[in-house]
DNA sequence: CCCGGCATCCCCCGAACGGAGGATAGTCGT
DNA sequence: ACGACTATCCTCCGTTCGGGGGATGCCGGG
């Protein structure tokens, strides 16, 4: 059975070369192609593909997030990440949200659809050089949150409420501020945490704290 | 300035001899007195007292979930245990749920209001045997949580996807079954934890395994 | 002196959630 | 064969959440 396939790519030109060049092999069977992660969110679930092919550059939420987020949903799914940057940041952030290989733009018509395979066969299409970055990343156990990343003292003292149950109302109770405030304070914590619910922040915040 | 005190107890006409009581004492000022353990929880926190005394046994939720919860919100106030019960299982889960005290109900007219000094000046009036026990119990980490208790191997899927911050519509899709469904596990996932939100729910399931 | 981070408060809105019902069906042990 | 536990699906309803705005005041670094 041939394997499916979807493109996430915001240029509308590299999308269509993308889909043109996807559906030229026969071992492979183009599901839909995307041109924002917050589409690519909402649809791709529903189309159980066994790969993507993943931009990196995305308006808004970038293909890295988007990455992370799929990946929650369909944990066997295998993705390329297609991009621009060459950067040993971007890699990391990319491989450690879910990505198994690492495609730079330029290559992608010539090399795709070997590194689909390739991604397939169990493999890891990137340069010598960046499996080697690789290998030593994973042997930092954390990714050092930024500075601006981490929570502040009054942040943390919500946190600390949240994780004991409390809802942000009583939260306002117990500080002795308005609800509104609250649910400020909580949405700057689901930015520096990025996550977007309440389960998400407290997880990660108790695995922080370890 | 006087101790606020809050009565919780279903008999009314104990709990108009309780409020009598309490009245007849000029170093406290009765804020409030509750039926139920949902009116108790709806009602204390505004009030704000420094004492409650609550009766263990109460219709629906017990008096012991109730002062566990009211210590989430309030968790300075000091509360004083009534119950007609006297074995060591009853007086182990109303300390453990955040009781200082604990009064034998044939006790209350003559000893409620020496048990209520005692307590503020830091003490915790039980007899000598039962603070023995108690004693003991802290010793031993935690409560065995009952076998009916423990989620079934399909609620703990569920918990693990909501761990990794999953909604439940993900939930659902994830596992190929419909959002009701999800709902009800959670729902019985609620019930064998003692919470009433994801939440509670994750970090308790995490805090259990470890 | 201005900008960024922090803390506070406010509004709107749609989606998600939690509680309380009820229902069917399969398994398992007594 | 009967009761329990489990898993599945459903409706109704009020509350809570999360995202999107915007606003003020304080403080500290550049």
């Amino acid at each position: 059975m041939r394997a499916g396939v979807i493109i996430v790519e915001d240029d509308r030109s590299v999308r269509e070369d993308l889909v043109a060049l996807v559906r030229t092999d026969e071992r492979l069977r183009l599901l839909g192609a995307f041109s924002s992660a917050e589409d690519a969110l909402r649809g791709i679930p529903a189309l159980q593909p066994q790969l993507i092919v993943m931009d990196i550059n995305l308006p808004r939420m970038n293909g890295i997030e988007c990455v992370a987020r799929l990946k929650l949903l369909l944990p066997q799914v295998l993705v390329l990440m297609l991009t621009v940057y060459e950067d040993g940041d971007s890699i990391f952030r990319a491989l450690k949200s879910g990505a198994t290989g690492y495609l730079v733009k330029r290559d992608a018509s010539e090399k795709l659809l070997d590194a689909l395979q390739e991604v397939q066969r169990g493999g890891a299409p990137m340069s010598a050089h960046i499996a080697r970055q690789v290998v030593q990343y994973f042997h930092r156990s954390e990714m050092p949150a930024a500075e601006a990343e981490r929570p502040s003292p009054r942040e943390r003292e919500i946190l600390d409420l949240l994780v004991k149950g409390l809802i942000l109302k009583e939260v306002a109770d117990q500080l002795g501020i308005s609800l509104e405030t609250v649910r400020t304070h909580v949405t700057h914590i689901y930015q520096k945490l990025h996550v977007r619910s309440r389960t998400e922040a407290v997880v990660k915040y108790l695995r922080q704290s370890q």
